[in-house]
DNA sequence: TAACATATATGTATCTTGCATATAGACAGG
DNA sequence: CCTGTCTATATGCAAGATACATATATGTTA
């Protein structure tokens, strides 16, 4: 699953303490692409903020639950880290796209709700005309990659890298 | 012409001092997004270095002319900002994917040949995988945000926003 | 010799991400 | 009662990628 932020799913206090990770030493995950896209970065773009929008639009509610709702949307394709999601709100509150309300639960820890103003449609077709260049150029480019590397394939070469033939 | 790195075409020298450009003020460009992805930042994810990738697979060269060729493959649909894109050839030789050579031409100024290493078809496979898995998210999302949004479209209410009629 | 095109390269700010951490209420088990 | 866990919101921080501006150096042309 695509990690936009976070996933550590649940266990949120002390996980790293336990867990042995090295605060500020880091790992060296490598995800693809040579070494790259490893921890931070912008490797895919910005999703987080089209992800919630999506969301909040089919299913407003508080900041908790829409990774869930992201998740089950993208059929768990792109998975919203917590930190990412609530700075996602925090912004698109203070730009004027959506506006919070705590609400009063007679249980459980104190929670937000977000709704959409009418503005969040104006910038929801904003992310959709970007959202498609953005899908043209990665087919685009994937498709001359493809082209120019065809003639290897990556099973075929595994034993003679190009020139050994 | 989405620019990812520079493209203000010949006239490098002083072009900014002339024109008037504050250094370091910034101006507040907005391209898309409601006012986000203004000057640098992650707005598209990575595209240059894939972009070169292939630029060199079907024709190797000098970083100048890549930007040309670049441009031409993609249908002007991506410009490579000059020093970009020599960060990014810097990054590919340190790891490994591309030697460089400087060339005793007779004329013009001194120009480094780039040429792909073996490794490089490697690389090319994995962005393959990468940018078909960003084609797919980014269509998924704006598919989203179709359904979600669809009703009113942009023409429709070019003149009510939503609450003024 | 000034202006311009070619060519390579660095400085710097900004944006978005991903991981780690900080609080805090409610609830279960020992 | 204390500990641990789940829900819920939020900040700190480092890294990666972009875009704009600037710094060079050479050759060509006016």
């Amino acid at each position: 699953m695509h990690v936009l932020n976070q996933s550590r799913g649940p266990r949120d206090r002390f996980y790293a303490a336990q867990a042995g990770a090295s605060p500020g030493g880091h790992g060296e995950g490598r995800t693809c692409c040579g070494q790259r896209h490893r921890r931070g970065g912008a490797g895919r773009g910005a999703l987080a903020e089209p992800a919630v929008l999506a969301a909040l639009l089919s299913d407003p509610g508080h900041g908790y639950d829409l990774r869930k709702t992201i998740g089950e949307m993208t059929d768990a394709a792109i998975d919203v880290d917590q930190g990412g999601l609530y700075r996602v709100l925090q912004r698109l509150e203070a730009e004027g796209y959506v506006v919070s309300t705590w609400v009063e639960g007679d249980s459980g820890p104190r929670r937000r709700e977000y709704e959409l103003t009418p503005h969040a449609n104006d910038l929801a077709r904003d992310w959709i005309t970007h959202l498609r260049e953005r899908e043209r150029l990665a087919g685009l480019l994937a498709e001359l990659l493809e082209t120019s590397v065809g003639h290897a394939r990556p099973d075929d070469d595994r034993h003679g890298d190009l020139k050994h033939a």
